[in-house]
Formats: C-alpha cells, structure tokens, sequence
DNA sequence: TGTGAAACATGGCTTTT
DNA sequence: AAAAGCCATGTTTCACA
C-alpha cells in the first residue's frame, strides 16, 4: 500500500466504472501499470468487488429507519439466528452486529410508515428472545469515501 | 421499472464491472436492450453510480464502531454545522442523520482502540451542544442487495 | 453488423534491495 | 544478482451506432 495503491483505491470508490485508460491518465502512469496494480489490489482483498448503488426512493422505499434490537439472553444461536433471519427480509438494507446497549441495529428501506411498523412488529418484535425494540427514522445518510489508515499516531497534529 | 429492470439492478448491484454482454447473456436479452435499459436506470437516478467496495481492516483500520450522538439545544445550524464537520473527518464512514433519543449515528472504522477514543474526545465530546455520546462496537456489518418495493400490499401474506 | 476503442497478455527496460 | 515495478506493443474482446 503506497500512495499509487491509496490513489487508486479513491478514485474507484469515486467512480467505480471508469475505463482502466482514464485512471491511468488521471493518476499519470501508463494503462498497463495501472492495470496491473488495480487486479492486485482486488487479488489482495483491499479491494473487494464493484456494486451499483441505487436510490431506494426511486425503487419504491422512501422511508428508512434504524431499527435496534436489544437480545435476552444473549446466547450465540439466538443472536446468530436473528441476524440470519433479518438479512432475508426484503426491507434490510443493512445489518450491524454491534456491542454495548444494543445487539443489533437493523438499516431497513420500506414504502411507508405502515410498512415500517408492519416490518418492527412481524419481523423483529415477534421473534424469540427479544428483549427491547427502538426505531429511528432516517434523514438522512451519508456515504463518504475512505482511505488508508495514516501512519504516524494522532490524526490532528 | 418492471421485471427486467428489477433483474438488472440486482445484477449489477451484485457486480458492478461485469459487461454489457455478460449481463445481457445472463437475462436472456440482446446487448443493445441491456445496454439501453442500463443507460435508462442511470438517467432516470435509479443506478445513482457504480463504486469499489474497499476491505477497511485492509487499509489499516480494522476497528469499527457506532457512535450515537445527542445534541441539545438541536438547533439547525448546530446539527448541519455537526454534520458536515464530522463527515470531513478521516475516521468516518457514513453519517445517520435520525429521529428518536439520538441526533446522529457515525460509523467510524479506526486502527485501534486508542484512535477510537482519540476520536470520541477530541472530535466529538468537545464539540459545542453536544448532550451525549455513546460508543458502540461494531462486530460484524452485512450490506445486502436491495430490490424494488414489490406491489401488493403486506410482505408475509 | 461493422468500426473504433478498450481490456488484456507479453516481453523489454529501469529501479530497488 | 535477484526481484519488483513500470512501460510499449500486439491480439482479442467489447461498447456503441
């Protein structure tokens, strides 16, 4: 991972489509060297695949929430259960398995608030083991890029 | 948006790089079609881009966490003044903006513990109008693929 | 279906250890 | 000396009209 392989990685996430011959001219080095780099950073993991992202508001899910699910007890089966459970439904969007005051927190993209509420008490707050529900709705959310993590200890010198 | 468009956002949100033929090949259509319709989900903001999806302990940062944010007076310029400082911040992942006890939810991914907490101090607890912070670990994050609002009423007839 | 452009593979050259 | 990285070129495949 040097600065090239740092380059590169961000302006993939910017733009994930672009042609091996642009990046290679925005970065300054020849196509082929930039090819090269780019399949070791997917052979390496660093990189791990290419996704379309797509606006749920235009495919029907205006609404997003946050949905976190507190387990009791917290035993391995019931929480790995759950997770498996949720990640099938239609309305997740994305799942954190988290620690502290919370077990779970579950990122859902649904129509309208009937729906949501239909989703919390169907799918979440009639399941097993469930000991506390809360639901936050989503404003907004925002993506950004990320990078290498940057050597040399505090992050604002 | 009907069937074919469902498929081909799935498709692509599944892998973002495959080709034009490939893609075709896969849902029975001519690449002409497939490359119509893909321009048509683009244009209409259904596909809003295509993205690298990067292995964040890759690059250094293996620690991710949930931060929960209450800010008090929640006034706007507070919240959007919070906001866009902390999205410009290296540590950050994504930003919630949410409804409920908390204000903002920061997914932060970190080197280790000790940047976790330099974050907390120095980034977010000193920050003005800030009511509360609660940090959550992070130990396992599953994005799935999003589909269409499928027609009809309740999900789990 | 055809044309221009892009991806990809290979071999030679330069730099680093 | 060995290894790795970078680049130029030829071939195959693709996007696009």
């Amino acid at each position: 991972m040097d600065e090239l392989d740092a380059a590169l990685v961000e302006e993939l996430q910017r733009d994930g489509r672009q042609t091996n011959r642009e990046l290679a001219e925005r970065l300054g080095i020849a196509p082929s060297t930039c090819l090269e780099r780019v399949r070791a950073l997917r052979k390496r993991g660093v990189i791990t695949g290419f996704h379309a992202e797509v606006d749920l508001a235009q495919l029907g899910r205006p609404l997003q929430a946050l949905i976190s699910v507190r387990l009791q007890p917290k035993v391995r089966e019931a929480v790995e259960g759950f997770r498996e459970y949720v990640t099938e439904l239609p309305e997740t969007v994305a799942i954190f398995v988290v620690s502290g005051g919370d077990d779970f927190i579950i990122q859902v993209a649904v129509r309208d608030a009937g729906q949501l509420r239909d989703f919390v008490l169907d799918h979440v707050a009639r399941h097993r083991n469930i000991a506390d529900v809360r639901t936050s709705l989503v404003y907004d959310h925002i993506r950004t890029s990320t990078g290498p993590e940057r050597r040399g200890g505090r992050d604002a010198p």
